[in-house]
DNA sequence: AAACATTTGTCCGTATGTATA
DNA sequence: ATATACATACGGACAAATGTT
């Protein structure tokens, strides 16, 4: 079988991109403690590579939000709290319920298949309360739609409000989320929604599948 | 009289800024051009600085989408065409839809003094034809409803789309706007509805004001 | 195909600035 | 207040990769 020319992304991972995913993961997942200093000699050794792709690491991550930079003294994790949840949903909402309501005029039926197949392996881990396993289902269904969307700015600030809403679930509840079986119902409503083209209801409906699990977060806390 | 301490933000400006902002600036006012070609070592010496903050530089700009880099290769002022003007001003209203209704339930009269004082500027650019100005005055408007959101993710995705919105209006109709006298009416509008309390109103009459700019663009294109 | 000219990626040294004793 | 230790910001050199003749 002839390989297929190193189709779409030829792009060879760099020093720096490995430093910025690895330390973004140990953000994430709560190895780096919110306001932990970072130290470019001590993360440039732990990685085995140079200070300078650590650095250039630490300047991206500052501007996801991640940790916050004081020039010429230091590099911290930023804090998160209580407040950001409500922060976080609703900015991520008010970008969900607009691609929704892009995507519900356009969105082509084998995507909407895909949506099944998503929500279907969602279900199944909510059944088997396996968390971890819900929580990507959920978050591939949201993300393909926001795809479907056909927005680059949505689709960007999306994936960094996830990543900030994952640290929170990380860090406060130890991966504890919130996928019930309220979500796998709204999630249908919503592709009820773009099978009947209705843009008001697929907007309205994704509204709700994020608004309700920001409650019972805040609740929770 | 004695200096105030260099209160706030003694953050001294690094070389990594300074070439970020610059090379920004060229993006957005069209002096770099869609699909040009950055060059690391031209461009530090353009600015004085050696290739460490240039290619800082760069790479924030990337994560900001104004240039897109190929790891080994290149790095290339992004393009922008007819389409984006949908993304981005469908994004936009979003956020400042989302911004206008949590504001309204928190803003104080200061604020709100301070929103009709930017109306009024932006009323008389508008009268007297300075577009720059009234685009200004505009801008402060909006930014002022997001700060009192107080939701520092809207508050940056928010600046990043005004980039690409003024890099638009820049690289496509040179600088021309579209300020008008129904703008200002609109801006009423939100400041009635901040003054009622009423977060539907707020929202809804944000999302007119900036769904109909964007309408007008589009048919001038 | 192979050697060349460019340009980028990475490393490390040094100066400058910051915090601490 | 001064000195000391330390971390960062920047520069310059080299290595690796790209695409060009």
């Amino acid at each position: 079988m002839p390989i297929p020319k190193d189709f779409a992304a030829p792009a060879r991972t760099t020093a720096k991109e490995r430093a910025f995913s690895q330390i973004q993961r140990w953000i994430i997942d709560g190895t780096l403690q919110p306001g932990e200093k970072l130290l470019e000699a001590e993360l440039s050794e732990t990685l085995g590579v140079s200070r300078t792709p650590v650095r250039e690491a630490f300047q991206l991550l500052e501007m996801g939000g991640l940790v916050a930079a004081y020039p010429g003294r230091e590099t911290r994790v930023t804090q998160i709290e209580k407040k950001d949840i409500f922060k976080l949903y609703s900015t991520l909402a008010a970008l969900h319920a607009l691609a929704a309501e892009v995507a519900a005029e356009t969105i082509e039926a084998e995507r909407i298949e895909r949506l099944k197949e998503l929500n279907r392996e969602f279900a199944e881990a909510v059944e088997n309360s396996e968390v971890y396993q819900a929580m990507e289902a959920d978050e591939k269904f949201h993300r393909l739609i926001v795809e479907a969307s056909d927005n680059p700015y949505t689709l960007s600030f999306s994936d960094s409000l996830q990543l900030h809403i994952r640290r929170f679930k990380y860090v406060f509840l130890q991966q504890h989320v919130d996928s019930t079986q309220a979500s796998v119902h709204e999630h249908l409503r919503i592709i009820e929604a773009f099978e009947r083209r209705n843009a008001g209801q697929a907007g309205e409906a994704m509204k709700q599948n994020l608004i309700r699990p920001m409650r019972e977060l805040e609740r929770l806390l």
